[in-house]
DNA sequence: AGGATCAACCTTACGGCGTAAGGACATCAG
DNA sequence: CTGATGTCCTTACGCCGTAAGGTTGATCCT
């Protein structure tokens, strides 16, 4: 009655850790963490929830793998480039990659187990700050201002309501009405004469700081 | 039958929005954020969730509050201090803050409608930067390294496992654990020559970054 | 005093969450 | 052919935020 499956093959593609995470993240990328659910995500691989505990642990451990896979995304500094170069370049495509996966700013720096791909990252990172002369004591004080700095500016990066410099123009107005002139007379100056300035996009002080922590390390380099 | 209850006073001193965000903040301080919820909060105030609502439009407008009650807990910078020392003062305040509501580091920055304590203290900063001579565009930039790094850096400490310096050790230790000698060398070089040394703190790492910065600051401060 | 108004609070219920427990079934080793 | 193994499914439990509507007691206007 049943005919035989074993002649028409349905190939059963079996799923794997690695599709999962990928689809995690994707969906992360779309809709936010808060809608990466194990019933969702199993509907997107294209299978029931409880399934998707074949191939990780748990919600945790589906996290974890997420971070290091976004750790993944990020280049090894060359070997060959000056560690402020390295460094700058770093900083800047590790800020896109936030931008990128915006519900990985609080995660990343969180988990209690590291991946591969973070290990070698942070490895390598170190490489490139001994290698240019920095004493390891140096080289954590560098690499603590420089991550505190990148985390943190992509913190408040992620705020703006959207990407587009025409809805920041939006919220700063909101802002504006809410802060009356009078009462909050800074706050409105900083509004009315930057933020709604035609060209104006926060992302460009990024530029400012990382230049700024990257002077000041140099001269610390110098220093010893 | 039933007594009177006008003359024997039992006061029915009645729930108050404040109440409910003091006790939404100690719950949160206590047990994390994910231990918030509307439930244990009612638990915890005396009375069944859904009256909370009475107090609060929804849980968004309860972290709302929450939020701006911790920026209520920074002081505004003293107009007598030098904006150097006003800012390195409000820097150690905010992150000393920021460890007291480990919950609050992701939310501070990202409320979309903001509190009155937190415009007035954004237009406090803002004023101590303007009157030290800053242009506009140089107090906005200062704002945002500033507080980036403040920000980031408490985003960091929050992942450390306890504050205890004992138990860092340990954390230290696993990690080396993770990652081989050979295969991640620079990492254990740093675990083994800087972390695990006796009087290490990650936390002193904050005043070397925030010196880095203030300088920064100040000699672009000078150069217009 | 009597009655209306109204804020504070409660009860019940709904859909969604992570995941424990256990069963079905295809594949493959012996 | 037989049993083992690994992938996937079904069901169920105790949480969550909150919609809807009911009860109660204080206050104010006749």
């Amino acid at each position: 009655m049943t005919p035989r499956p074993a002649r028409d093959r349905a190939p059963r593609i079996p799923l794997s850790r690695q599709k999962v995470l990928h689809a995690a993240v994707a969906l992360a990328d779309e809709n936010g963490l808060e809608a990466l659910t194990m019933r969702k995500l199993g509907e997107a691989v294209g299978v029931e929830a409880m399934s998707l505990y074949t191939h990780v642990a748990n919600k945790e451990d589906l996290l974890d793998g997420m971070v290091d896979l976004v750790f993944g995304e990020i280049d090894l500094p060359s070997p060959h480039d000056h560690w402020k170069t390295a460094m700058r370049q770093r900083a800047v495509e590790v800020r896109q990659i936030l931008s990128r996966h915006r519900w990985a700013i609080g995660l990343m720096e969180s988990r209690s187990s590291l991946g591969p791909a973070t290990l070698r990252h942070h490895d390598a990172v170190l490489g490139c700050l001994r290698k240019a002369g920095f004493s390891v004591a140096l080289a954590a004080h560098a690499y603590s201002v420089l991550d505190s700095y990148i985390y943190g500016f992509a913190l408040q990066e992620r705020s703006l309501p959207f990407d587009t410099p025409a809805s920041s123009t939006e919220l700063a107005q909101a802002i504006l009405a809410q802060a009356p002139t009078d009462q909050y007379p800074h706050m409105s100056e900083l509004v009315t004469e930057h933020i709604l300035r035609p060209g104006y996009d926060y992302g460009d002080e990024f530029a400012f700081g990382l230049d700024l922590i990257l002077d000041g390390l140099e001269s610390a380099s110098r220093q010893r």
